[in-house]
RNA sequence: GGUCUGGUAGUUCAGUUGGUUAGAAUACAUGCCUGUCACGCAUGGGGUCGCGGGUUCGAGUCCCGUCCAGACCGCCA
């Protein structure tokens, strides 16, 4: 038996017992005529006592050379501390060791396996074993393991099944860029790893299996970001013989169960929200409601009075900073910069202070009367002491760029508290989008996306203006899941795949075999997909899904611990008909 | 594809207007220390200032290029 107890495990009803630990050294205090060395595992941390009168001269020579990190074994009895410390749970005893075993000396680390380690995040990559038995990396590991199995065991007791389905598909052009496997055995051909499970959850739904969940790795070919990994893990469920309003209820559920369970916090009814009202309020289709700053739209109140800059512009919109009018000139003119920075884009701010008195000072006071700008504060809902922002321009470029303003802002104000949870659902979508660079419509969601039935006569006249049967769930400003009400008619599936631009002959090699599926008596069906690593990093009031995936890629994609990806030999390309691949040019 | 920020000791960083031998903290090593627990004290080793080029009497510092990292925009149905 290597161990008879865990180093969390022993505090002063274990005294005087004969225990067995192994562990890593985590601290060597040598204080002369005693040597203090703290092991540690993954459950804590206990520490152990070398003494120059109680320990074997043998035994306290070894201790000596110990060094962070290395691997020990050690025997002993368990004691009190003469002077003990509150902070530990294992703080009122200490091991007086009898025996010590190194199994296995390390070498030093290249930063320090503390909760506040001195190392950088590149080199906690590429050392990310190491990285990894620090306490609150660990912790990371451990809520998202909390919170897989909260969702496991939910949607089991709701009679859910876990269905696996295969990593190797195929391509479609549809979407993000797909990452593709060369087939050996097929030469020339490739595989596709799933973007989702999509087709597949649909068919386990035609093949009646009525309610399907997999947490299951998904791949997307694009850039990242602090919330974006080429490899992501979703909550991927799908339900038969339902409604949108059962999906939405369901999962409603889940989450509030979820956040019940893992946070002790209990979440009223989710509140609900066109996409139009978000864009039109928040500039954006993943509001964060726990605070207000919702925009104005002043074009009836500031256009036509003279001010040219506001006249030729398609939305003049504004925000109401709270406490804002005693900002200085100088952090007003700041925030002007920051909206003129080039990712923004911006042409400028105007401003207006809501002085105490109930005067107003503004940049545009030429223009606009005090009474204007009083109209402007109930648009806005600006209060006094508050500051109105205003930019205009563009309706779209303009939203996006006041709602980026309206983050920052709220961010600087602390108003964005990560204990606090403000779900909400953000319902009829359009079903599609233009896009100008391949002059086609877009599927907003995804093609297998069901039209509003009171919009199916749209689809042949103004399908932009189609409404979807899609929904997205919203948790603090981050959109963690979206789904739909699918499409289960081959007619109509036909149909959404010419409007966005397949040919018919496209759509059946693609696609063929869902739409023969539907031929075989599909039932209504829907679901929803959430992506479980951005949830467990909001829950546990983070936005960086990095530090909760135990080997993440960087900004690049590459794993720099095994640095991946990688040159494949000749030979391999070879067997893989890739020869003729550019090589590495050096 | 683009914008911005950064790259100096094992590590995290400071380094003024371009000017002497590039510093601090921490880690590491050695010694001291009769109860430490972020132990303390003393001493010591440790640098291709990312890389290449340029300007200059002189470059960590200025310029150009390049690589790497991070945040963001585009992209992510």
């Amino acid at each position: 038996m290597l161990r008879s107890h865990h180093c969390g495990a022993l505090n002063e009803n274990h005294s005087d017992e004969e225990v067995t630990l192994a562990g890593w050294v985590q601290k060597v205090r040598n204080k002369g005529f005693i040597v203090w060395v703290d092991i540690r595992d993954r459950y804590g941390i206990t520490q152990l006592v070398f003494d120059q009168e109680r320990t074997p001269e043998m035994v306290y020579k070894k201790s000596l050379v110990l060094g962070r990190e290395d691997v020990i074994q050690i025997k002993g009895k368990v004691i009190e501390r003469e002077s003990k410390n509150p902070s530990m749970t294992t703080g009122g005893i200490e091991i007086l060791v009898e025996e010590l075993t190194v199994m296995n000396a390390a070498k030093t680390p290249p930063f320090t396996i503390e909760n506040q380690t001195d190392g950088g995040d590149e080199l906690r990559m590429q050392y990310r074993y190491l990285d990894l038995r620090r306490t609150p990396v660990r912790e990371n590991l451990i809520f998202r393991h909390k919170v897989t199995m909260a969702v496991r065991n939910f949607l089991s007791q709701a009679d859910f099944i876990d269905v696996e389905t295969p990593y190797l598909i195929k391509s479609t052009p549809e979407g993000a860029r797909d990452f593709v496997v060369p087939s050996r055995m097929n030469s020339g051909q490739f595989y596709a790893l799933p973007q989702s499970p999509q087709t597949f959850k649909q068919l386990l739904m035609i093949a009646g299996f009525d309610k399907y969940f997999q947490i299951v790795k998904c791949f997307r070919d694009e850039d990242l970001r602090a919330d974006r990994q080429p490899e992501f893990t979703q909550i991927d469920c799908e339900m038969t013989f339902i409604e949108q309003e059962d999906v939405l209820l369901q999962f409603e559920a889940m989450i509030q169960h979820l956040i019940k369970e893992i946070k002790g916090v209990t979440l009223e009814d989710f509140p609900r929200m066109t996409f139009t009202e978000a864009i039109e309020k928040y500039g954006n289709d993943k509001p964060d409601i726990r605070f207000g700053m919702t925009f104005g739209e002043l074009n009836a109140l500031a256009q036509n009075k003279g001010f040219n800059v506001f006249d030729s512009q398609e939305l003049v919109v504004g925000i109401a900073v709270p406490g804002g009018a005693n900002m200085t000139r100088k952090e007003i003119d700041a925030w002007i910069e920051w909206v003129k920075r080039p990712q923004m884009g911006a042409k400028g701010l105007v401003w207006v202070k809501c002085n105490e008195d109930g005067s107003y000072k503004s940049t545009v006071d030429k223009f606009f009367s005090e009474d204007d700008l009083s109209q402007w504060a109930d648009a806005t809902g600006a209060k006094a002491g508050d500051l109105i922002f205003v930019m205009a321009g563009a309706a779209q470029a303009t939203r996006t760029q006041l709602s980026a303003l309206r983050m920052e802002i709220a961010e600087q104000l602390g108003l964005r508290k990560s204990d606090r949870f403000a779900p909400l659902w953000v319902t009829d979508f359009p079903l599609l989008k233009w896009d100008d660079e391949t002059q086609r419509h877009h599927a907003m969601h995804h093609p297998f996306t069901s039209p509003k039935k009171e919009d199916l006569e749209l689809l042949d006249t103004d399908p932009g203006k189609v409404m979807a049967n899609a929904y997205d769930l919203v948790l603090n400003g981050n959109e963690i899941g979206g789904g739909s009400i699918r499409i289960h008619d081959t007619a109509l599936q036909e149909k959404i795949f010419r409007l966005l631009g397949f040919t018919e002959k496209e759509a059946q090699e693609q696609f063929g075999f869902l739409m023969d599926a539907f031929q075989y008596g599909a039932p209504p069906h829907g679901g929803i997909a959430l992506g479980l690593d951005r949830l467990v990093a909001i829950l546990s009031g983070s936005e960086t899904i990095r530090d909760f995936i135990a080997f993440p890629k960087n900004n690049n994609g590459r794993d720099v611990m095994i640095d991946a990806p990688a040159m494949l030999e000749d030979a391999q390309l070879e067997e893989l008909c890739l020869k003729s691949l550019p090589k590495d040019p050096l």
